[in-house]
DNA sequence: ACCTTGACGGTTC
DNA sequence: GGAACCGCCAAGG
């Protein structure tokens, strides 16, 4: 993946999802808030879907680690998308009743001083 | 250029 | 909680 074929929002939604600490969960918004994409949850979700395989810039892409606002993984239970997202997450000591997440104990607060060394403003 | 699609979110009931 | 409704707008056809 080159930096030549993507869509510039999405490589900047990657870059800030890759920030999202260990055991630390985001929302679509949130994300798209920090990326410079104000209202734009639902472009994020976009971006996720088309996440490379092989990771973006050197780096992984922590997809799994982005939820919906309401603390829930936004799959449908049972898919194998779902459970693989769910698997991810425990695998980093999330804990998770059914498809909720508690926001108040794993949401990342990310430090602003250091977002804006992080994102390059 | 027009139309549909989205791993969403807030509001309201 | 949760369901229905509507706004959002880039991307891909």
């Amino acid at each position: 993946m080159t930096i030549n074929t993507v869509k510039p929002h999405y490589a900047q939604i990657w870059k800030t999802v890759q920030l999202i600490p260990i055991g630390k969960v985001a929302c679509y918004g949130q994300i798209a808030d920090l990326a410079g994409l104000p209202g734009r949850a639902r472009l994020v979700g976009k971006a996720l879907g088309k996440v490379p395989e092989s990771g973006w810039q050197g780096k992984t892409v922590p997809w799994y680690r982005v939820i919906n606002s309401q603390g829930k993984i936004s799959f449908q239970q049972g898919s194998e998308s779902f459970e693989r997202q769910k698997q991810s997450l425990q695998d980093e000591q999330v804990v998770i009743i059914g498809a909720r997440i508690k926001l108040k104990d794993f949401q990342w607060q990310p430090d602003l001083t250091e977002l804006l060394f992080s994102l390059e403003y």
